[in-house]
DNA sequence: CATGAATGAGCCTTCATTCAT
DNA sequence: AATGAATGAAGGCTCATTCAT
């Protein structure tokens, strides 16, 4: 409900440009859910914002470096989610904390869809160094959730690295293409036509399950 | 002046063409064991088949088309090779197969990275009916497959998907990129520096385990 | 009389395509008369030359290379120019020579704003390498006026710099600029609106003679 | 907390605001040393003055306006300087006055690369107005050395351009460019590595004594 | 069938300058 | 007077695809 007309004109105070670089992730993340990352370019991003073209190169080096911060902001959510809810439902067994993840996990397309852009386009185009920031970044935000896993660290660490790869895997196959519709016209092909919400809880639950009772 | 390999300066006839049409896809599979699909351009491909650009699209009418059909070929071995190998040890149980799954699965980074590929680039810029005769085809495929396999067709099919979720997923996350190499000299980040062959097999025999179980 | 109509469509045989790139060439030229190089798009080249911008770069790498291409022409027409000159007139004295180079040069401002350029702006955003290229280019070249001259190699070689120090130094000086007009109408600044062929000739026999003295 | 020299926060006085510009033109002067002009942004020449990129357009309309300021500076240093050696000398004759003129040239290769930007930029982008101004501070700061030189004004002023044209020309061809370093390897190349010191002397005198003989 | 020259839309990025604060 | 965020025109260049030969 305040949107554009109440943005200052300039952003001036460190608040004003913490926000000012909001708005342009927001803009991101707006044309994000439904262009891929290719098709979408910082001329659109720019226009999405109500901002100079220039104005964007201020807040951000290449358009790799702002996708690679909407990550950041979507990891960083979405761990605080999960940090919340383990804290709140205090998961004992396997199977509970299997339950926490998965639904935790719920309505983060845009997150799966900024995962596979990190290892498809921005640590290929990155400096290095901030790909390696970032991961950082995300190593100290586990420390959170290590602390309320009722596993050691390691564990912990290798379980939210399986979901990963799961979380990664599965939106590869269950996201939208063009030919998804007729796709389902197939009866035949149903094998193919899966949804995210439904297979992935199974590979979680199987593959926490196994790596707890390996350790 | 003749090149190597004597070929047919033309490819009239039919044999010919398909040849033509192999040497264009061993090219473009050399290039692409070590280089990303945004680098790798349709100019190499045909310097690298020692053919004209304009000859590719004559087999090929888009760069997409020709990886898809690389593609296609990939999968065609890799479920060959695959339903071979269940031909020779006959496994019986969940284990058995994970086991024959992962057994068959070395090696085949190219195929992971092309359907990796499949997801983030080729499924958007095909005609949608292309994609669909590639998914077709690889029903076909997998009715062998299934005649292989100890379990009911859909149980089958649904093992089938489930482990093109962790190639995928782990494909992505252990790849090799820029990063990597520094990534490795912080041990506390080792969580992220994993190997392939080393977590796929776990996932894949957690989630077969898993799915035999419910059936 | 001929020009672009009778140009083929696609320059195939290397005959054509040194013509297409010499069609560049003159293009760029025509612009080049009355265009600082800042000022001077590719846009604009490619329109000259009724080619797309693609095209250009088919021919030259980078813009910069173009134009090392067109200094590297003029030089060696102004090459060959002078030794003509050398060959039919048979300087013997300073006196002689600084004639012959002197009437040489006479019309060849766009090759003096090229050698400009070079200085400022080629030397700097070329591969070291091409530089090299032209500078043993531009030697061989010297090699044929060498020849024609009554001096001694190193003198020789000697003159021919001192008198590119002043073709560069009073092109410069001399060349027409917006403020020109304005500055004819002070008497006072007389000293400053000189003209090349005026200046430039005092200069070089000058040099010559003391260079040849001295020797 | 204070920064160096204390300098005031806003420049009130006349003579404050005069010292906020030669702050401004000492911080272009030190970047001027080791970059190239078109290397040379505003926003440099602002942090190393320590000002906002906007102080700067307080005191400059324009980047031409601020370098052809320099120029400015330069020239009337260096033409005070040699009043100053002409003076103390007292040349009589050609040779004598081509002494002093190089002598009093020495060290100055910033002035030279300026003037080279003077024709090069400035005076293409700077309000003709401007370029003429300049021109005539610089005629009326020759008056000062006509006054000390043993020739008629005429003959003087035509010394002073020629010298202009020798220092432009040769400081072009000597400067040290990328491709320096390679060129040296050759040895037939050896005629283009150059040293201003040694050539600019040999042409100043060959020039100056062939201007007073004509006379 | 083969060629490869030609196309041109479209990309990211830079930076002198402006102007709200 | 000083700031520095915002602007936006403009630039060089790439590459999948087309099509005349």
């Amino acid at each position: 409900m305040v949107s554009e007309n109440s943005r200052p004109a300039r952003a001036r105070s460190p608040e004003e440009k913490t926000q000012r670089r909001d708005d342009i992730l927001r803009a991101a993340e707006r044309l994000w859910t439904n262009t891929p990352y290719a098709d979408l370019s910082m001329n659109q991003v720019a226009r999405e914002a109500k901002l100079a073209k220039g104005t964007l190169y201020l807040y951000f080096d290449t358009k790799e470096e702002l996708f690679l911060a909407l990550l950041t902001e979507h990891l960083q959510q979405w761990l605080a989610h999960l940090t919340g809810m383990l804290a709140e439902r205090q998961p004992k067994t396997a199977t509970d904390v299997a339950d926490v993840i998965i639904d935790a996990s719920k309505g983060y397309e845009a997150l799966r869809r900024l995962l596979i852009l990190l290892g498809t386009v921005l640590e290929r185009n990155v400096r290095p160094e901030l790909t390696l920031n970032f991961k950082r970044d995300v190593r100290r935000m586990l420390q959170e959730v290590i602390g309320q896993m009722p596993f050691e660290a390691d564990l912990t660490l290798k379980i939210i690295v399986h979901v990963y790869a799961l979380a990664v895997g599965w939106q590869q196959i269950t996201e939208e293409t063009p030919s998804s519709e007729t796709l389902r016209r197939y009866p035949e092909m149903s094998f193919l036509t899966l949804d995210f919400d439904t297979e992935f809880p199974i590979s979680v639950r199987a593959t926490i399950d196994r790596l707890t009772a390996q350790a």
